[in-house]
Order: C-alpha cells, then structure tokens, then sequence
DNA sequence: TGGTCGTATTGATCTGGATCAAATATCTTC
DNA sequence: GAAGATATTTGATCCAGATCAATACGACCA
C-alpha cells in the first residue's frame, strides 16, 4: 500500500494485541467515548444500534481483516455496540496514536481515507439493497457477500460456518426470521445451495449472482424509467 | 474548528468557485474519475445511485454546507452521480490538493476524519430508517432532517420549499409516490403541517418527533425484547 | 384560450412478507 | 442426560403499503 518497511513497522508498534474474546463479550457498546479501532484477526463480530423504539439495528457483520468503529470518530463517542459473536482474535488500534502517525506518513493518511471512504460505498450498498431489494435478493446479497468476503481471505467462497442467527441475519437485512428461514428452505430446494443449521455450502455461485443483479425485479416499486 | 487564519487561507485557496449551476446539471456522473469534493453554498443536489435492474436509488439531498463526493475516495471513481435540484452555487475543492493541505495541518486532517466520519454515521442512520420504520416515520424524519439541516444555517426550521419532487422523496426512503402524497395528506388533515405543492409549513415539531422518536412501534418487525 | 405534458392526488385492489401460532430441534445447565 | 430455555422451521392469516387506474392540477407554449 505504498508503506515502506520502516513504516509498517511503527503502525505495528501502536497496535495492541488483546488475549481472545469470547461470544457476547463486547468491544464497547454504545455511549462508551471512543478510543479505538478494532480489527478483527479471527473471528468475527457484529456491530449494531438501538433503535429509539427500544429495538435494535444491526448494522454489521465484521470478518477478518475487518475494522470497526470508524463512525465514532465524529462525536468522539460510540454510536453503535460491538458484540464478538465467537471466539475472536481482536487488535485494538489507539485512535489517537494512529491520528499522530498518518500525520506523518502520507501513504498511510491516504489509505485512512480510503478505508472511510470504503466504509461509506459499503453502507450505500446497503441503502440500495434495503430500499429496492426484495426479501430473496437481500438473502441472496448477504450470502454472497458473505462468501467473497471469506474468499478474500483466503478461506472456502462456498462452504462456511455462519456465526450469527436466523434473528440477527433478519434484523440486519430488514426481514422476519420466518421469512429468512423459509428463504434458506427455498434456496434449498432450488438447488441453489445446502443448510444444515449453521453450515452453509453454496452450490450454485452463478444463480445467486443472477438474483441479486438485476434480473428478478426488485420490490418493483418505483419503476424508475 | 482549531485552524488558525493562516490555516483557513490556505484552504480557501485550493477551493474553486464555479459559476452558478442549474436543475439537472450534473456534478459528476458514476463511473467518472474522483477529482474533487462539492461543497455546496446554496441550492441543492441530489446523489443517486444506478441499481442493478436499471432503476436508481436516492441516496441523499444535500443543502447548503453540505459536502459531496467522499465515497469516491477508495475506488478513486464516483459510484454515484450528483444532480443538482434547483439553481445552485457550488464550491469544488480538488482532493489532491486537499490531501497534501491535511498532511501538514493535523488539526484539519482531524477535521476530515470526523467528516468522513460523520457521514457513515449518517448512513447508518439511514440504515435504522429504512430497516425499521413504517412509512409513516420514515416520512416524519425526512421533513425533520430537512428542518434541522436548514435551521442550522440560519433558515426557518418549519417554513421551507422542496427542490425535489415527490418521486425522489419516495424513491430515497423506500416508498411509493403514492404513499409519500397520501402521507402528506395525513399529516396535513392531522394538523401536522401544511402542504401546498412544493411548499412546507411544520406546524407541530413535537408531534413529527414524537413520529420519529419511539412511539409509534416501527415496522414491530422483529420485535427485539 | 385551449392543448399538451409532467407531476400530484385520490380511489380500488392486490400481495410480499409480517404476524400469529404451534411443533420441533438445539443448546444449557446442573 | 433430563428439564428447561432458546432457536429454527413450518403453516395459516393478516395488513401496510405497492400496484393499477383514473383524475386533477400546474406550467408552459403556440
């Protein structure tokens, strides 16, 4: 990423190793001042709101390689909770130290930059899958989300453990959980993959693509000409 | 903001002032090159989308103060287009220029994290809204938003003009046209506000935030204990 | 003054997915 | 490893809001 050895060196100097977290530990929770940023090394974590009516918003699934907490740098305080989901390897990066150091190392203020910047193309993606996808589409985007996401760490694009409900997947893609629970049913027997409880193989990577991008038609509201 | 005078003309130097632009002129189109952040002085813009099925999806209107264009900054491409709604002045800032300028003003380099910031905290708002609120809130804290955003510079938080038409309102917070001018009707019936075309009079603030604000009992979508 | 076009409102109907209900499968705890 | 608590699945019903259809209102223009 245009960091010299030396540099990389000095970002690993900040970083703090914490020993491993464990289901329902949290990394903080909303309201707490904010401090740092986490990243997930194994693992994963989600993030999620409250919700005025008492409820909750999901936010985030965070997978390795993962960073967390970058939306509280704005009022200096968490608006959301981080929650570990199983037991997980976390690095915590001091804010402020990492504040001091991309002052001094343009190459790595760029990439902080970059890394927010990311962070807001991933929540429009949500915004559009929430406000014109229909139930099977949003299923559909979040298991291959999920899948190229694991890829991407070198792990199986196809076959994977998830580590988090039928309730959280629901409420992080604005569905029932009945709803998700016959969607798996369906896309079982459509052949298009198997579940068993928490295990996930994906049998069929380019029918999913298919539904997600752009045949089906949406919740079909708002036909924009 | 913690910059001094010095600071703050060196900023306004790398700042461009175009002349004034017009409805359905184009800041940037998705696809294009990432260049420069908008700032805008007056008037408005709308950012949207392309979705897979050919349609598009608002992703948000921005007023007077407001700046545009920071999720291009990771792809170094705009995935989205800015079309302004009504004739606007608009300041253009070259992130190039910018990044240098942050480099060696820490305190400014701050003040884009927190802006970067500050904007997915935003998006996660949106987030809670379109995954958890009936129509009738989700309308509710679009007219809210709207009277908070322009009080902050100086107008009248409940008398105002749209620059957007009913369809964009719709299209941004996952509903129909028709919902969006029945759920005028309603508030206006109920003595909420007043509507007349394009013209808004918030009668009763407390009332629209009492909507919003966790009463009422969202989508009851997974009721969350 | 009347005509055309785009936007908005209003009414009637339909439906995807929520809600309610219940059975079943899994995990916890002692 | 039995009892209770929790999560998941499956079925039946319901409803908020989408869709369809028609009308009304400007704005603009010849």
């Amino acid at each position: 990423m245009g960091l010299t050895q030396e540099d990389v060196e000095r970002l690993d100097d900040i970083v703090k190793r914490t020993r491993p977290l464990h289901r329902g530990d949290f990394l903080f929770r909303d309201g707490d001042r904010f401090r740092s940023l986490y990243v997930v090394k194994t693992g994963s974590v989600k993030t999620f709101a409250p919700s005025p009516e008492g409820g909750e918003q999901v936010l985030g699934f965070h997978l390795p390689g993962e960073i967390i907490g970058l939306d509280a740098i704005d009022k200096d305080e968490h608006a959301c909770s981080a929650k570990v989901l199983e037991t997980s390897a976390i690095c915590e990066i001091p804010f402020q130290r990492l504040e001091e150091l991309t002052c001094s190392i343009p190459s790595l203020q760029h990439q902080m930059y970059r890394l927010l910047s990311k962070e807001i193309g991933h929540d429009t993606d949500m915004l559009l899958l929430l406000g014109k996808k229909n139930a099977e589409e949003r299923l559909a985007a979040f298991l291959l989300s999920l899948s190229q996401r694991l890829h991407k760490r070198g792990l199986s694009p196809s076959d994977f453990y998830l580590s988090m409900s039928r309730h959280e997947i629901g409420n992080y893609l604005g569905l029932a959980v009945e709803t998700v629970s016959r969607l798996f049913t369906r896309f079982q027997d459509d052949g298009l993959m198997r579940v068993d409880r928490k295990h996930i193989e994906l049998l069929d990577l380019p029918a999913l693509e298919a539904l997600v991008g752009g045949n089906g038609q949406g919740r079909r509201q708002n036909q924009q000409r």
